[in-house]
DNA sequence: GGAAAAGCAAGAGCGGTGCTCTCGTTGTTG
DNA sequence: CAACAACGAGAGCACCGCTCTTGCTTTTCC
């Protein structure tokens, strides 16, 4: 499966690198709409025709990034969890949080390119699914750690609506059964919300808002976790910084 | 100020709106990276060089898309807002909300160049600020009557962390005296929140997993409502749906 | 009123883009 | 070794944003 056979494969998969490598610092420097396979090319040394035959189209390369972009911020997530492995649980919340939107800051425009307004035709539904969900995965992981060490929670809020009820008991029944209904929407609604911080943050909605961008971040982090169950450790009086 | 006062000037009002319409139309069509100024002078029947004497630039029209996208969802708001006079103020903050949602549902391209990833170079800082500013004015006009009608709570969460609410202190008291901090602070999170809960759904972040978007996005605004101090109505068992 | 000035539309053109097609070349494979 | 498939490069198409020049019309000023 992974060796590799001949010098032509070898190649490819190095070309085909290459590529992706140029084109993600094209993307960091100048944004996705500023992405130009000429301009990759001609910095490659290469014929602008001949990139067509590792990526067939510019959409495609952008699917490329997008995904790699969705595995950069969920292995991100996955790290900051394995890192808090044994912490409280709304400090391990919070400390995802906080990798999301640490590597959301850090490479602005490929959160945009995953987080902002689709930019191709509405394409790439399928293949990026399964990368894009690893991010979600890790706080639903400290949630469920949680409810595992029976330090979770109810969350905060009114019952559920009957619609809403049926509708999140399906996904949760195929995703997280050991999780309570309204946990599963507490859940939901908070990574939703987790990224409408960093997205107004990243977006320059808080340009002239929020000065202290960190600390409010953490604040509001720690508000959710709050929100889905996960009681703040006691003895603290307020969350460490950094 | 406002008197056309010649043929001349009159003509050129018209031709600028007729641009700005169809531009709008493009962009609701095809989105914002498929907006092409020689499609849209085309469209119009004149040469794509006449057209900059209207806009200086490609920029320059998306710019003016952009406040005119910002007033709309700002009207929008403000619509609700006052339609919602004298209500309990949890159905207001939901009622503002789920006209911002609305707007956003019905105008999803537009508000992918409001609220998505910025499209041009940054560009737009100063002449959009004021129009932007609408939507989150309408929402704190109803935790400001609450305040006034002597209705609200104090908000959920933790003490604030000495550096935030110095820097929202700063904020608070050039815009809402009148609120205590940690209920600006509350107030701040929660505008960003509800623009999460509406992007995720516009931008197709919950496709596949929240299917009743509507009672979904109620529920969440309502606990956002309580989370900035604005209790529920006692009376209501569930809040009404549309 | 008539001349000067300013605003306007249209065309040609420049450099750039995504993408296609063709044509030699080169590595792979029967 | 020969047939084949993958590859790189070049030319070219249609489109893009934008500029410049050329005439024409409206406004302005003497």
């Amino acid at each position: 499966m992974s060796v590799i056979r001949g010098a032509r494969e070898r190649a490819r998969t190095e070309v085909t690198a290459a590529i992706k490598e140029e084109a993600r610092r094209q993307l960091a420097a100048e944004g996705a709409a500023r992405l130009s396979l000429r301009a990759v090319a001609r910095e490659l040394g290469m014929a602008s025709s001949a990139l067509y035959r590792y990526f067939p189209s510019r959409d495609d390369l952008l699917t490329a990034l997008i995904i790699d972009a969705y595995d950069a911020v969920g292995a991100a997530a996955e790290e900051a969890l394995a890192a808090t492995e044994g912490a409280a649980p709304a400090d391990r919340w919070i400390g995802v949080c906080r990798a999301l939107r640490d590597w959301a800051v850090d490479h602005p425009h490929e959160y945009g390119l995953v987080y902002g307004s689709p930019v191709p035709g509405y394409a790439a539904p399928q293949d990026t699914v399964a990368s894009a969900a690893r991010g979600a995965l890790s706080l639903i992981a400290v949630v469920r750690d949680a409810r595992r060490d029976g330090v979770l929670g109810p969350p905060q809020g009114r019952p559920l609506a009957g619609e809403v009820r049926d509708d999140l008991a399906a996904l949760g029944s195929e995703l997280v059964p050991e999780l309570p209904v309204p946990t599963v929407a507490a859940l939901v609604a908070a990574w939703a919300q987790v990224f409408g911080l960093v997205s107004f943050e990243v977006f320059g909605q808080f340009n002239g808002v929020v000065g202290a961008r960190g600390p409010f971040f953490d604040q509001s982090a720690a508000a959710l976790a709050a929100q889905v169950g996960l009681a703040p450790a006691d003895g603290a009086a307020v969350l460490p910084a950094k």
